[in-house]
DNA sequence: TCACGGATTCGT
DNA sequence: CGAATCCGTGAT
């Protein structure tokens, strides 16, 4: 069952939890899918979030993490990587989720290169689009671990610290 | 118009 | 530990 509107617009703590042990499903042109099973995901909140690309406020990068929940936020990272985000809550609420691994495809980096992510998914939505959406998980995560967010030191010591990192596998829990 | 540096990954 | 590689962002 592929997640709805009224799920993306939920609290973006919320949704990340959700979103572990859910259905990533990329439709290729050719017509082959890649279906990852989401095991680990971060949640970024509000301009005071200094983690979050939106404590800089609206530009045109961040301008989608302002729209309604359920749109993509992709952004390039060390000129390399595409990085897949699911904005969540309400309009003028910007909130995001990081996609940063799945059970088959481990590493914010891998996934979008597997998933053949470009600028064109910006702004995707994820409740209508043909490409990229994301079912509800068949079976929920025994566990949840809340660790503290990735590279993200520059945020200060308070906000590299909130344990807004969420993980269903043990083994993937590292620090820094 | 310019310089800086990053929500990463891989190889040395 | 450092290179790869590019563009958004803020300063000039």
């Amino acid at each position: 069952m592929q997640l709805n509107s009224d799920f993306y617009q939920q609290d973006v703590i919320s949704v990340a939890k959700m979103l572990l042990g859910a259905i990533l499903v990329r439709q290729f042109d050719d017509g082959t899918q890649l279906r990852l099973t989401i095991s680990e995901v971060e949640a970024y909140k509000g301009e005071d979030d200094l983690g979050c690309h939106a404590s800089k406020g609206r530009t045109p990068r961040t301008e989608i993490m302002y729209c309604q929940g359920g749109k993509v936020y992709v952004y390039l990272i060390y000129g390399m990587y595409w990085l897949l985000n699911v904005v969540t809550g309400h309009k003028d609420h910007p909130e995001a989720v990081l996609i940063r691994g799945s059970k088959e495809i481990y590493g914010p980096g891998k996934i979008g290169k597997a998933l053949h992510l470009d600028k064109s998914f910006y702004g995707e939505n994820l409740c209508t689009s043909k490409r990229i959406w994301i079912e509800k998980a068949i079976n929920k995560p025994e566990k949840i671990y809340e660790l503290p967010r990735v590279g993200i030191d520059y945020a200060g010591p308070h906000w590299s610290k909130v344990l807004w990192r969420f993980t269903t596998e043990e083994e993937k829990i590292r620090k820094k």
